[in-house]
DNA sequence: AAGAGGGCCAACCGCAGATGG
DNA sequence: GCCATCTGCGGTTGGCCCTCT
């Protein structure tokens, strides 16, 4: 594919916008909306400016609530741990920080957070217990990759959502006391699943009889997750691995689906030895039973 | 006081997926 | 099914600003 024919280098203004671009493109946007096309926006107010850059800077910073810096230590939580879980799929971990943007969050990991773990991971080292923070980031990154790979076609599939914290009640996501309750509930975990990139087949009625009720603003999709808390059950009597193989209610094709978890790829969720075996542990995270206890749990839904 | 170095952030680039003709 | 175009995303870069020497 390519570069949108929007960018055409010629006649096209780059660089930090002036407050009187800002202006006319807020203004316009608040009028009329973005129109569902920026490129032909700029020529519409008088813009020398790419249609992708004027998408660029609505969204990173004249859109509404947009907040910059001072990340909490409670999003500082949330994003390390779906850094571990999703890897860097930042739009979907700005997702779940309103006000919060994709690349706010990515940069706030490389300037911050890498060095954060990196520093730990140096301590570590220095212990005689690290490996190499670089590798281990990388396949912690990967996990998702590799886990739901499809051997095929090469195409990336689903990601794992995020696992609750280990409490024994009804245990959140790590989020401020004073935030807005954000993922509530079982279907709202379906419903990250398939944000993560799960395109349940259209077979797969287990989810989509949530499915159907989402909204198809995927504004409000995301309005709907930030405003439901997730409530995840402690784990059942029974063991994950059993409930992941032998549940007889699951439907055969979802068990078969890209969402079946292997032992291999759980092994490296449990990243052993690892900086982010600590963080997980220091989030109250154990990787595999975690993962063995919501999987098993989403399958019995 | 000034130069060097590093941190941080806004913006750009290029790729891939989605969509429509 | 193919192609052109648009949109969204993640990686990278350039430059400003702050701190250190």
């Amino acid at each position: 594919m390519g570069s949108a024919p929007c960018c055409e280098k010629t006649n096209v203004k780059k660089g930090p916008w002036s407050p009187e671009e800002d202006a006319k493109l807020k203004a316009y946007i608040e009028m009329h909306g973005n129109a569902g096309n920026w490129i032909a926006l700029p020529p519409k107010i008088g813009l020398k400016r790419c249609g992708k850059s004027c998408r660029l800077r609505w969204l990173n910073y004249l859109r509404p609530n947009i907040k910059h810096g001072g990340f909490s230590e409670e999003e500082d939580k949330i994003i390390r741990s779906l850094y571990i879980s999703i890897g860097s799929r930042w739009s979907i971990i700005a997702a779940q920080l309103p006000g919060r943007t994709d690349n706010d969050i990515k940069n706030y990991w490389n300037t911050r957070l890498k060095k954060k773990l990196l520093g730990k991971q140096c301590k570590e080292k220095q212990s005689g217990r690290g490996n190499n923070l670089e590798q281990d980031m990388k396949r912690s990154a990967n996990v998702g990759d590799s886990m739901v790979q499809d051997d095929h076609n090469n195409k990336k599939s689903p990601y794992w959502p995020e696992l609750p914290v280990p409490e024994a009640t009804a245990p959140p996501l790590p989020h401020s006391s004073t935030q807005d309750h954000r993922i509530d509930s079982q279907a709202s975990v379906r419903r990250l699943l398939i944000k993560l990139g799960g395109r349940f087949s259209d077979d797969d009625h287990v989810i989509n009889d949530e499915e159907t009720t989402l909204p198809n603003d995927p504004s409000s999709t995301d309005q709907h997750l930030y405003e439901q808390t997730i409530y995840i059950p402690s784990s059942s009597s029974s063991s994950p691995m059993d409930a992941l193989n032998l549940n007889n209610n699951i439907d055969a094709k979802f068990v078969n689906s890209q969402y079946t978890i292997d032992e291999a790829n759980l092994h490296m969720l449990q990243g052993k030895n690892n900086t982010f075996s600590s963080e997980l542990q220091e989030m109250g995270y154990n990787s595999t039973q975690r993962l063995m206890e919501w999987s098993s749990y989403m399958m019995k839904k």
